[in-house]
DNA sequence: CGACAACTTGACGGGCGTCAACCGGAGTGG
DNA sequence: CCACTCCGGTTGACGCCCGTCAAGTTGTCG
């Protein structure tokens, strides 16, 4: 667990990168935070709802997600999140959490002190502009999956969803349409898509019969992608991605 | 429709003043920002999707929605605002509109260039806070809505839908839980909440018929709020309304 | 008083949840 | 090296919540 590693912010620094540009000395800057790695099993909470956190969690390695409980005990994942995404930005300026932060898989984590992530931003308004950036992406990925539980049927939101994961797994380069891995179980894409375990997996049967995707084990084939658009009804628009 | 209405931008400071302190002069340098005022009819497209607006739609008076559709022409419904929402802050940082911004009543709206909107953001640290902590409440309510759309059954999210209304409602000086009135159709929260219109109807007289609302054409009333807030599976937490 | 939008209610059907059984692979311990 | 456990995945049977369709009512505005 070393108390600074540089390695482990290069993710956030591409990342930012892609979101507008950072000269040479604020990507030092932002290189020079201090953090503290760790790694993690699969469903380690980073995040309780209601905690006040003091430190900030950059996914180094691995993937996350954020989910939130309905009185019954019903999860509802909100967010899937993969390297170089910082899982708790919001408490730069919020104080509780509204919602909890879980890896899906073994994950390393960076934990950057609040105070010095904050100081960061006052000092670099190219990086606070990055943040507020990344802050309204997320915002819109959340509006678009709001959309997709409420008003797509259950085949085109499974679809929706994989379209989603592979087009940010290929932008932060863990893979492409015609591979990738999920690493996720069917009930935390049941859990994302407001379907239950069962339903996914007639889901992804129809899919994989209908050729739109191509299953084995949990890697991922799209051989063609305009068909999959098609039958997700995903316009990659709404990621923003185009800087 | 004057060049420069003060009275217009009041709504806006007193809200951005909840969200954080401000000095008399930022309060000052947000009033005397340059706004063009219009009145705009029920329905009316504030921003649609795919468009990159060059000015900032503030809401004077009135209500609207931003909503989406899917492929076969659904709309689904992300977010309702009110009196001192800004409707497009995102297009500061983002290009293209990922949604549509649409009003539900007959409302009052304030035009910002953009430009100078962004300029006062530079040059006033303490507004561009102001700015983004309201971006990251949005988000939390998006995160809320999934929830909603996703892991609730439909008793349930229409009486969570009521009782976020009539929060905000509160919050804004519009209403109060024991009396409050929804400016939208029933097809418009059923568009809101995933529903058909026929559904909410029917939702909505089980709430009736069970005392938890009292409704009177859109006049609402709830006589026990924390008899709804359990029916509704409400905690305002994600709201953030505390400062 | 006619037109139209919003609201209301009933009948019926289907998409998805629930329940339950079984399979396969990975990890674990004897 | 095999037995056992456990988690995730798979499949079928059945039922309910909510969508669909359709008709009627109310209220409002011209």
């Amino acid at each position: 667990m070393p108390a600074n590693d540089l390695n482990a912010l290069e993710p956030l620094a591409d990342k930012l990168g892609r979101l507008t540009d950072l000269s040479p000395e604020d990507r030092a800057a932002l290189l020079s935070l201090p953090v503290t790695t760790e790694i993690v099993r699969s469903g380690h909470y980073l995040v309780r709802e209601g905690q006040t956190p003091s430190s900030c969690c950059l996914l180094v390695e691995g993937f996350a997600c954020r989910n939130k409980l309905n009185a019954d005990g019903g999860r509802q994942i909100v967010s899937f999140h993969m390297r170089g995404d910082i899982l708790d930005l919001q408490h730069l300026l919020l104080d509780a959490a509204d919602h909890n932060v879980q890896t899906i898989s073994e994950s390393t984590v960076a934990w950057i002190p609040m105070s010095q992530l904050k100081q960061l931003t006052f000092e670099r308004p190219a990086i606070a502009k990055a943040f507020w950036r990344d802050t309204l992406i997320d915002a819109s990925i959340f509006r678009e999956w709001v959309l997709n539980v409420g008003r797509r049927d259950a085949k085109t939101r499974v679809a929706h969803m994989l379209c989603e994961f592979a087009a940010r797994c290929t932008a932060a380069g863990l893979g492409s349409p015609e591979r990738f891995e999920l690493p996720m179980t069917q009930e935390e894409i049941a859990d994302a898509t407001g379907l239950t375990s069962v339903h996914v997996n007639r889901m992804l049967r129809i899919l994989d019969e209908e050729k739109v995707i191509d299953r084995a084990g949990r890697v991922i084939r799209i051989s063609d992608w305009n068909h999959m658009l098609h039958i997700a009804d995903f316009d990659p628009a709404y990621l923003h991605e185009a800087a």
